[in-house]
DNA sequence: CTTATTTATGAACAATCATTCAAAAATAAC
DNA sequence: GTTATTTTTGAATGATTGTTCATAAATAAG
């Protein structure tokens, strides 16, 4: 009833997002995002809150699309430690794509923001629990058809897996190259046995 | 001759550099600058140039006092592994101390501004490879020793060490448990075989 | 003491920040 | 067409930002 909206929001969304995991939070000004999004401050304002509740939902949206795209190539069928090889590999192809060096929009926020704002903090542990999950699952699968032959338990070899994701996520935005990050990230997987 | 200055500059830059350490480049204003070193605006700019200066000179008095310190450890005389193992230990006792979990102040700034600021991605990749380099001291060392049975060059399981310092710096800003960081480090050196 | 030189002070500045709100515009219901 | 309701507009706000600079204070040299 009454006047539609202009606009989609996640479309709008998707632009903030990307803004967020190019700048960071404290770099990127309400402006930047009227600029983006071509929206005056009054129809952000009424529709997304304030920028701390407009970050929060960026962060989510990016969870469920960026995150998640990438998680759900882990848990395709296939032999588990192809599957982890192909994750890697995607992994260092998506952090150096575009020659933007983006990084991860969670460790990003993780770092800049997790210990001022407790929404934050809780937003990007959720993240991290929810990967080391999907790992898990497929070092169980792989343990049990008796590929990965590791005395550890997959719980902790998902949370070292989980470590080297942010690690390779860091090394990325410093200017790493491919190959080294590709050796990096293969020792890793030795850690399976 | 003529008016002495009234403060010790190290002494300030130390201060300064807990503060970036603490809130980030951005998120720290002048004014708390000012406040934490009871120094005016006249006197801070005299000494040290502008904010972006200032910040540059506190990242080199970081590497120089904090980093080293800790380099240290890894090149003092003893077993390699046992070296390896006792700096992953401080590294993470050091992460989670004092409840602050400041992270690397070196990592923290090239999330937040490697690829906005050539000074800063300069200064952070000369770090990473200052610390790949005390790595590979150390594996080479092991290596010769006999304790290290890996095929993988030392350069190599120099740099997946480096990563996982990076990967350990995050996950303990993400409120990781300190048992869950020392099972991860124990994990990363397996790799040495 | 006088003069020259450097440092310290802190008010002031322009720019930018996030945010608000009254007025205008657009649609839905009747 | 009229009314009710929602969205859009964009100027304006007050706070905070980094930075400057004339003035005052302090020391060294003569």
């Amino acid at each position: 009833m009454a006047r539609p909206r202009s606009f989609e929001k996640e479309k709008v969304l998707d632009q903030v997002m990307h803004l967020f995991w190019e700048k960071g939070y404290g770099a990127t000004s309400m402006m930047d995002i009227q600029g983006a999004t071509g929206l005056k401050p009054g129809s952000l304002y009424e529709c997304f809150g304030d920028k701390h509740q407009l970050f929060l939902q960026s962060i989510q949206h990016y969870r469920q699309n960026i995150v998640q795209e990438r998680l759900n190539k882990l848990t395709r069928p296939g032999p588990a430690r192809e599957r982890l090889e192909e994750f890697f590999n995607d992994l260092i192809e998506f952090s150096l794509g575009d020659g933007k060096k983006l990084g991860c929009l969670m460790s990003n926020s993780a770092i800049e923001l997790a210990q001022l704002d407790p929404d934050t903090r809780s937003l990007v542990q959720d993240n991290l629990i929810e990967i080391a999950q999907a790992f898990c699952d497929v070092v169980e699968d792989g343990k049990e058809s008796g590929e990965f032959k590791t005395a550890e338990s997959a719980e902790n070899i998902a949370r070292f897996l989980t470590s080297t994701v942010q690690g390779l996520r860091v090394m990325a935005k410093s200017s790493t190259s491919e190959d080294t990050l590709r050796d990096t990230a293969r020792i890793a997987l030795q850690c399976l046995g």
